[in-house]
DNA sequence: CAGTGGTCTAGACCACTGA
DNA sequence: CAGTGGTCTAGACCACTGA
């Protein structure tokens, strides 16, 4: 399924720890209190509609009539010719707010056929993996790194397989914790082609993130993730200054370039601090 | 920031427990072991480009000579009038193109001044939440529920306070466990906004679960999520067979049309048997 | 001022679907 | 076959920017 959007999206950082609710209360009120959102600043511009164009002037009618169910998941919409005689346009100008609510997955469109009210519930909602650095950084907190590793090492079968190379292939290997306000957010465990970035290991980390300086080398342009919760390993924890018992977001990373993988990361975040953040409207 | 993209999704059911690895071995082999990515079936179809409409073409070319790095982050790329002398096409034709590359997020336009590349690093990539019983049906699995309860309460204040209602006011709370071939893969907790869904109670959810029935009575238009890796409650882990210090992933989804809160949501999944994947390319 | 992107028009040809 | 969407053209007017 295709889902485009607007959408903004902000990293929410819990410096700390949730509370422990107690869990005999009643399931309501322990449900109440784990179930409220963080108080958002949500600054909301809404920018003046002024002067709207003819195309949004018909999208912006598409999508309210849409909204109020005048045309039910499924239904058939209004054809171009019947928009163009409506609204006093060219074909061009409906045809543009038609692609645009296509692609943003609110109607579908078959040749030959006419175009639908998608079946909006069915897709799924996105959400962000934000650049941790790059959040940071721009909430107006200190961001700093301790680099625990940063080496050549033979690679395995398993990562071999991953990276496309025979076993036993040199691979850079970093290990760096990411830090807001000193505290420990990010465990990031990596690997990357030496093909791909052969002055990784010469970065100074605490100037350039892995992340910021593969950027620069190679432009990210295919990626593979993966969100999870589960335990740190002992040294994860250690590293982080967590108990080993504390429940980690672990977001896995491939990057690929045309085919050729760059790097392969592990992010570990403590769950009482870190947790991903989306809002989305259409 | 904005991010436009076609983007597939799949869900990943992960019915063994993850093997525990040694903690005692190199760190290396640790790492290659936990960061290999499950085995994809990657149909990949492919499908032929054959005859490519001069729009995709040049956006294409663009996309392929960003890609190599020709207009590095934050350069001038060519004007339109350029792209319609170098490809011998209308000015319309080379704008959808740069048009569709904006919304991407592979270029920034500036009226009046130019198009540049973007600074597609900054960019954070997105991830679908996807809908569990949709997944699990897809994936030719079963798909079967617990309704463990389904009443009316008065809402408490913190509850009022997100619903934008008195305290006090009757709101619908229903808590359901949704089973993937009769393993436990979610414990939701939701309250409902009685004035979007008067007949939410009355809802067989064995045959339709609440988020599906939700969407046919009020079209989602906004919503916001939250995910993070935390224990469940006692209750949770009790409803999911798991133990309570299973690091568990959950999602909260508080959905609105118009300003109006139709629903607020806590989805918790045992780190173990649930994950999010997403495979994103440009 | 020249150059840029934002948008529109009126017409056109085509591929596709379903009666 | 008539109706649909997919796309293109050649020209146009405009708002905006920076010299």
């Amino acid at each position: 399924m295709t889902w485009r959007m607007r959408f903004s999206v902000s990293i929410l950082v819990v410096y700390t720890c949730l509370v422990n609710y107690k869990e005999e209360q009643t399931s309501t009120d322990t449900y109440n209190l784990k179930m409220v959102f963080p108080k958002q600043s949500t600054p909301s511009p809404r920018r003046d509609t002024a002067a709207q164009a003819p195309f949004a002037k018909v999208k912006a009618y598409l999508m309210k009539e849409l909204s109020t169910g005048r045309w039910p998941p499924g239904s058939v919409m209004p054809s171009e010719p019947e928009l163009v005689a409506q609204f006093q346009v060219s074909r061009m100008t409906v045809s543009r707010a038609l692609r645009e609510l296509q692609t943003e997955g609110f109607v579908t469109r078959v040749q030959g056929v006419g175009t639908f009210a998608a079946h909006l519930g069915l897709v799924s909602s996105t959400l962000t993996l934000p650049d941790l650095q790059h959040e940071i950084v721009s909430s107006g907190h200190r961001h700093s790194v301790q680099v625990h590793m940063a080496q050549e090492e033979r690679c395995s079968a398993a990562l071999a397989a991953e990276f496309h190379l025979a076993e036993g292939t040199l691979v850079f290997h970093t290990l760096v914790v990411h830090f807001d306000n000193g505290i420990a957010m990010q465990c990031e465990d990596r690997f990357v082609n030496p093909a791909c970035a052969p002055d990784y290991l010469a970065t100074d980390f605490n100037q350039i993130t892995p992340t910021v300086y593969l950027r620069t080398v190679a432009p990210l342009w295919e990626a593979q993730y993966s969100v999870e919760a589960a335990l740190p390993t002992a040294q994860e924890a250690a590293l982080l200054g967590v108990s080993a018992a504390t429940p980690c977001l672990i977001v896995l990373r491939k990057t690929a370039n045309a085919d050729v993988p760059i790097t392969l990361a592990r992010q570990v975040h403590p769950g009482d601090r870190y947790r991903l953040n989306g809002h989305f409207k259409p």
